[in-house]
This record gives structure tokens, C-alpha cells and sequence, in this order.
DNA sequence: ATATAACTTCGTTATATGACGAAGTATAGG
DNA sequence: CCTATACTTCGTCATATAACGAAGTTATAT
């Protein structure tokens, strides 16, 4: 029961919606999602670590970059709640405007996006 | 969006759960679901109207008791979801408790259960 | 009509959650 | 080493949520 909480919990929100969607396209720097979402890189580390608890997402580290991704698919726990919603929301305004922004965010330098860190 | 969060906010509650997995065995009478979760009453009605919001469960008046049950399989978004948490909680231990308590209650008079408004 | 019964809604309180900035950690570069 | 970078963790504050009891609503029973 603990397991299913923490998913449905980690889908609570929308911010952690949006992210995962966003990584339904590949693999993400932190500081790429941290400009997707406008939010505190505090925040988003907040999010990213509660959906890693949940099993959603998975890490790779290279360097001094993290990169997340979303979990192995046979974890069927998490990847039938990942397929479902992907399907309802492909078509979602607010998830289209995301994947637009993303692909111009995929075309900043590493430089320019970790400036996010920068007081 | 909206609607994607109002189901996985509705999910992320426990007793709302347990609720949602007493009623994929048939309709149930409120005061049975207040019996079940050993809530008070409105707390009971909140989370009930949470799960109706969310389109997870539909309603029937008879006289003065009001039966909830599972929303229609055509309603695609809500059916998957529900039909993923039953696979994944029919073995969890809270969930096989709460079905031996609730042929118990099925049990009970109607009389007897809607004692739980009575002050 | 009045009372009782089966809920629901409202108002309140305690706890959980999301946001941030400051401080901590690990890695790369000089 | 020492500094800068790319995060994460911690402490704090504001808001959201879950719990309850009291009051409101609708329907049966007398």
C-alpha cells in the first residue's frame, strides 16, 4: 500500500506531472528542467527526489551533472501509471506549450542554463 | 490537466483508497464505507465527494441512503486507473483485512451500522 | 405537521506539502 | 590544495488537506 501511495502521491502534483512528461522525450540535465519549470533548483530537487522515491524516475550522474529519466519499463508498477499518462495527456495545452519550450531549451548551452545557479 | 490531477490527487489518500478497493466488490451503502474506515461521518462524505469529483465513483439515491459505486468502464481515463490499483493492491495485507471486515458488515443490520450517527 | 434518520456542508484545528534561500556535498579545473 | 560549479539538504514560511463536531438538507415515518 506504502508503494502505491508514494506513486499517487508523487502524481499529485502538477509540477512533478510536467516533468515526468517532459522526460517522456529522453533523458534530462537538472538545470534543463529547472528552466522548464521556472521553479528554485531547491524545489525542483525537492520534486525530482520525491519522484525517485516513488520509483518513477531513475539517475545517472556524469560528472557534476545528474541526469534523470523516467524508470525502467519492467518496473510494471510505475510504467503502467507512466503509459497512462502519457496517453491522456499528449494533447494537453499545457504539456504541448512544455514540450515546445523544451526543445528550445535543448538548444541552450550548459553555460547559459546553469546561470539558474548563480546568485 | 485538471482532470488528470483532480484523479491522482483523489488517489493520494489512503482511506480514499481503501474505499475505491471495498467498492470494486459492488456498491456500498455510506454508512457501510463509515463502518469500514472507522471515520467520522463528514469525514467519510469529504473524501467520497473527492472520489465523485475525480469521476471515480457514481452515486444512486434509494430513499434516504445513498450508494456509491465504481464509475462506468467506458469512462477510459478513470477504468485503467482503477483496474491498475487492483492489481497491484488485491494481495496488499490492509486491503485483505478490510474485505474480511467488510463481509462482516455486509452482515450487520442497516439498523445496527447507521448507529455511527446517532450522538 | 413534526420528528427522526441518513447523509452533506460548514467552520475550526492540526498536520502535510510546496515554495524559497542559506548552507552542505561532491566533482572538475587551475 | 583551493575555488567554482552543479546539485542536494535543511530550516522556515505560507498554503492545502484531513480530521472532527455542529448545523443544514432531504426523505421517510408517525
Amino acid at each position: 500500500m506504502l508503494e502505491i501511495l508514494n506513486i499517487t502521491k508523487a502524481l499529485s502534483d502538477e509540477n512533478r506531472i510536467r516533468a515526468l512528461m517532459m522526460l517522456a522525450g529522453g533523458e534530462l540535465c537538472v538545470c534543463q528542467i529547472i528552466e522548464m519549470l521556472g521553479l528554485a533548483p531547491s524545489t525542483v530537487s525537492k520534486h525530482m527526489s520525491i519522484l525517485r522515491q516513488a520509483g518513477l524516475v531513475e539517475t545517472r550522474k556524469e560528472g557534476r551533472w545528474i541526469y534523470y529519466r523516467l524508470a525502467d519499463k519492467k518496473a510494471l508498477k510505475t510504467s503502467e501509471i507512466l503509459g497512462w499518462l502519457q496517453r491522456h495527456l499528449k494533447n494537453d495545452k499545457r504539456i504541448l506549450d512544455d514540450v515546445k519550450q523544451l526543445r528550445k531549451i535543448q538548444k541552450m548551452s550548459k553555460d547559459k542554463l546553469c546561470q539558474c545557479y548563480r546568485s
